[in-house]
DNA sequence: CGGGCCTTTGACTGGTTTCAACTTCTGTGG
DNA sequence: CCACAGAAGTTGAAACCAGTCAAAGGCCCG
């Protein structure tokens, strides 16, 4: 009898624990999609059920390679990495997600065909899964979604342009030069080698960088 | 007033003329369109005085580095390049447009500023233009479309991803032998010096390459 | 037929990688 | 809380992939 009321506790709490976890991601998330469209109340409750909250902790992975890209995510807290390994073992990150980004493979996702790539939390983060049928509901039930989703993705669109302007136009040393005058935070909070990966050389020549400049 | 009628009949003539050019556009975005939404046969008379069609020549400019990119662009026939030209004078490359492809510079178009991008016929072609505005206005009235551009702004997101991926995974040699495997026809419907500028190389090493192979 | 643009070829250069050895940092178990 | 092992970062030498420059040949279009 104790035992069980012990059970019931614990599971209460579990389950505020999620409550909350689950509020502070959708509140970020509400605020992000209320920058592109406006949604009603009536809107808002719709929406609600479609996503679930995820707790994750530094290293573990939402998706590995070879696997089909199971959902679409939104950060909501902490930095995600979107990487793969090449024949030689050498591993190559094509995009990280920090606070209000959206991440997914999205070839593998459309397709449902497996993914190449990892999708890893580097710190302990929080995250909101939509997953690919759900979504796929969750646009029929709410469409002003439609849009949403549209501006994100045509966004995303501009980003990857440029993205890849950068890698064709400067050599490593100016897109590193580039890249830490931009965003220095992140470069502080990232280790060197998965920077010296997302810029698309070896760690130590980031090393050798470094030296230079001081 | 013989003047006149020929004048009336030239005029004719030209309204006859882009009247076909433009039938055969809507005709291939309509059956684009119907491969991601159906759309009812009112919603086809809603969404057709939105868009104009234009035929253009060989290097003919869509728009050029230093405009606000004015429109996003589908492409009925022809193919095009979206480039930009570095420090040194030299072009690259960074995305090509054929049948049935969106074409844009989606940063400068969201955000209302210069491109560092030129938009440019490599021959004679056939293309949509839907002018941000219009874009904007054709969505509010047409609201399934959103669905339409958002499911085309995710797949460009995938094949942006793999492209990201195969630059940094591969090496000059492999990404040429890789991109001539998967587009031949392609591959000799295009200058060299130009599927270099898009592989990230120079013409001199795509030809060696190509000695190579021989 | 001529001029300019595209492609080819070769010699030289340099930015970046590779490899290996060493140092510093970090986190985990005793 | 310290010790220690493994991970991350640093440094230098040698090798290499691809770029640069220049000169010559081919080809297309006016």
């Amino acid at each position: 009898m104790v035992k069980l009321a012990i059970q019931f506790i614990i599971l209460s709490f579990d389950l505020f624990l999620y409550y909350r976890l689950y509020l502070s991601c959708m509140y970020s998330l509400l605020q992000h999609i209320q920058r592109f469209v406006s949604l009603t109340e009536e809107e808002i409750q719709l929406l609600t059920p479609y996503f679930t909250a995820k707790q994750t902790e530094k290293k573990e992975y939402l998706f590995k390679e070879g696997q089909i890209c199971p959902a679409n995510y939104f950060v909501s807290k902490g930095c995600y990495r979107l990487y793969f390994v090449n024949e030689k073992g050498v591993e190559n990150i094509v995009q990280f997600a920090i606070e209000n980004w959206w991440i997914a493979d999205y070839m593998s996702l459309e397709k449902q065909i497996p993914s190449p790539f990892s999708l890893q939390s580097l710190e302990t983060g929080e995250l909101l899964v939509l997953e690919k049928q759900v979504q796929e509901e969750l646009l029929g039930k709410v469409s002003k979604l439609e849009r949403y989703f549209r501006i994100i993705a045509q966004r995303a669109n501009g980003a990857a342009q440029v993205r890849i302007k950068y890698i064709s136009e400067l050599s490593g040393e100016e897109r590193y030069v580039q890249f830490a005058a931009s965003f220095p935070e992140f470069v502080q909070r990232i280790p060197q080698y998965m920077l010296a990966s997302y810029l698309g050389f070896t760690p130590e020549f980031l090393s050798k960088l470094r030296a230079k400049k001081r």
